[in-house]
DNA sequence: TGCATTTGACCCGC
DNA sequence: GCGGGTCAAATGCA
């Protein structure tokens, strides 16, 4: 590729990493707004029309963004080589779920595992695992902070830990796509507290998240338990939160390995130099992003459209842009 | 009966 | 080879 062609790809990968820092960072303020949010619900019986207004601009914002790096994405989606997956830009090239499967593990998983075809029972763990694409931990009293509905599929005992791990990816999986995946463990310090890890974005359409939410609890066994409740509980684990939420702690973030290559050192050399404690995307945001893309095309079933990248790049923001109006629906009723 | 969780098995990255 | 992450059959629950 000529120089000018790299130039225009660092470039626009910078302006990517700014965008998807400034988003990350506008959903951080988002998520501690929405918890005063609801405790001056709480607090008063009523919303503020500012509160209101408040929030849709934030949305409104966080769309601005989305719609910035989907426009980006569209014009160059096919992922750079230091991508560690496959980047074939098809879901028929991988079966895996959130990574790419190799061949011999066919049934081309259209999202939950249970349904996958052709694995025999010995092809269990047949996939390859995705180096971790953007992270951030949070602690918290609690694990059900945020508003996304969870389904957890796995614990772990981790080596010199008191308590287990226990895995979650997004409810909406099986119907979306939705690659978003948290991992929750007891503060061994403070087992009051969990660390939550975030890997991944939520590409589903939130609004279904405003009808179910996954209410998670601690068994008496140091376990994690899962139960799904609906829109009357919400309110309930408002109230239960009363006192925990000024307990979230936005760790801020430390973005944990995947520094693959120069381009992408390059890339969080130009979002973040400085010595503070900020985001660090990894570049496979935007390879990220185009599978996104792939996974909304794959799973809509709309096969008419498969060679038009803008015709999922347009259901992809109208997606985005939905799924981060939550909290509106959520507690204006 | 359908969906979510549990848990042992399996596989990958280090 | 080990530890961690994911799969998927078994199980539980509403």
């Amino acid at each position: 590729m000529d120089s000018n062609g790299n130039n225009t790809k660092a470039v626009k990968r910078k302006v990517v990493d700014n965008l998807v820092e400034g988003c990350e960072f506008t959903t951080q303020l988002q998520l501690l707004f929405s918890h005063r949010h609801s405790n001056q619900h709480i607090e008063t019986g009523s919303l503020s029309s500012d509160s209101d207004l408040a929030n849709e601009l934030i949305s409104k914002i966080l769309g601005c963004f989305h719609k910035t790096i989907s426009v980006l994405d569209s014009f160059d989606p096919v992922p750079d080589v230091s991508f560690p997956v496959a980047v074939e830009g098809s879901r028929n090239a991988s079966c895996g779920d959130d990574s790419a499967t190799p061949a011999s593990c066919n049934g081309g998983d259209s999202g939950d595992s249970r349904k996958r075809l052709g694995v025999g029972k010995g092809k269990r763990g047949c996939y390859i695992r995705k180096k971790r694409s953007h992270t951030w931990t949070v602690q918290a009293k609690r694990i059900d902070e945020d508003m996304y509905a969870w389904r957890k599929y796995g614990q772990k005992e981790i080596l010199n830990t008191k308590f287990p791990r226990s895995y979650f990816r997004c409810t909406h999986k099986p119907t979306q796509g939705c690659k978003a995946t948290k991992q929750v463990q007891k503060l061994e310090q403070t087992p009051e507290m969990f660390q939550i890890t975030y890997i991944g974005h939520h590409t589903c359409n939130v609004s279904d998240q405003t009808q179910v939410k996954t209410e998670i609890t601690m068994d008496s066994d140091n376990t994690l338990a899962a139960t799904t409740s609906h829109q009357d509980h919400i309110n309930v684990n408002v109230q239960e939160q009363e006192n925990d939420v000024s307990s979230l702690i936005v760790d801020m973030v430390k973005q944990e390995e995947n520094i693959n290559g120069d381009q992408i050192k390059d890339s969080c050399e130009g979002s973040s130099t400085d010595g503070n404690l900020s985001l660090v995307w990894q570049d496979e945001m935007m390879f990220d992003d185009y599978q996104h893309h792939q996974d909304h095309h794959y799973y809509r079933g709309e096969t008419s459209t498969t060679s038009h990248q803008f015709s999922f790049i347009d259901n992809d923001q109208l997606s985005l842009f939905d799924s981060y109006c939550p909290y509106e629906e959520m507690y204006a009723r």
